[in-house]
DNA sequence: CCCATTGCATAGCGCCCGATATAGAATTCG
DNA sequence: CGAATTCTATATCGGGCGCTATGCAATGGG
């Protein structure tokens, strides 16, 4: 891993690139996003990107991989951190709100706006985005079934439908923020959403 | 309108080929979707589908305009037709779930699967999607509003913010459509979503 | 110091994109 | 009928796409 390298040394930052190319991919999506995009905003040629990171799929699987581990977290540690699935959601919809409006970065969240249709053009794109959102939706359950097994939540809750309902408003959310919502009117919807959780 | 056309006259049904167009438009988005994929779906070559549509933006926003009168008109139909908000939007909510899931026509919504990230590609597309998008939220909204001021729903009721959530549980349930949740598991969903409602 | 190794820069590959020029086929008008 | 008009079919057009072949620059090993 840390083996000293023989040739000449890469003149770019490989990690500062991958943030570049998160960025590009996340305001424009992926088919929308042409290499020739991916390298002016990263500063390097297109040999050198393919060089670094096999080619463009590849490289936006990596950009995905590394935004769920910095950008997309906030979900998975509201969820693993908080003491109730109820307070656990509400903050993931809370930090939602703040995270799809931040400052200096896009908005929304890129699992949701890098991949349009169906099968179309990269058949294993749209799936690994796919993947992540049942995920998520399912992480959400497990939760809230917890919950409902120690006796948090009345026994009748429908797990299943109170984390697709949940998933569901951080998707909207997310489109809202990309139309333009600010992060008040987003708060705004979260805490309307937690209205419809179990006493 | 009905004047007699002196040339050869035109050898495929336009209404027709405009719906055939709606369908793949709906399934890809505007992006993914060719020229070529058009013309093969709709049985015609690209001079016919240019004469008779202008181009392709042109015959997208032709599309969507049929779309809005065609396929997404149940939500006004509800707000308008609904005694009260409340019943309005939660007709919306459950025409919703079973409009995204019907067999034989793609899943979800089309203004909300059309367009991924930005001013990108077609700096028109986006934006008229997106004016689409707000004038819906504004619906619901006005809705709302008259609803709190004839004292059908508590005086404090956050007009905005109830409509932006209604709006961004549409947007989920489109979602979660196209990520194959099942029509049961969507009126779930709407269900769930109506007991954020004020009594 | 020479060479092997590796990255960078230029240039360009084949392909498909949206859109069209051209010529022929089908209809109405006189 | 011929002439004018309108649509269709074939065969492209210029351009941008993802990607790469080639040659030069910069490093480490001997």
């Amino acid at each position: 891993m840390a083996e000293r390298q023989r040739g000449r040394p890469r003149s770019f930052d490989r990690e500062a690139a991958l943030e570049t190319a998160t960025l590009v991919f996340w305001e424009h999506g992926y088919e929308a996003t042409s290499v020739a995009d991916l390298t002016r905003a990263m500063g390097i040629a297109a040999p050198s990107l393919y060089a670094a990171f096999g080619n463009k799929e590849s490289l936006f699987t990596e950009v995905v991989q590394r935004y769920g581990q910095r950008y997309g977290a906030f979900m998975l540690r509201a969820l693993q951190e908080e003491p109730t699935a109820r307070g656990a959601v509400s903050r993931m919809l809370r930090e939602a709100a703040r995270e799809y409006t931040e400052p200096g970065r896009p908005t929304g969240c890129l699992t949701l706006i890098a991949a349009t249709g169906g099968t179309t053009a990269s058949p294993g794109v749209e799936e690994s985005l796919r993947a992540i959102r049942a995920a998520n939706v399912a992480a959400i359950e497990s939760r809230v079934r917890a919950d409902v097994a120690s006796g948090g939540l009345p026994p009748g809750t429908d797990a299943a439908a109170l984390a697709r309902y949940s998933a569901a408003v951080v998707q909207g959310l997310s489109q809202q923020a990309r139309d333009g919502a600010t992060r008040e009117q987003l708060e705004g919807v979260a805490a309307t959403a937690m209205r419809a959780w179990p006493a």
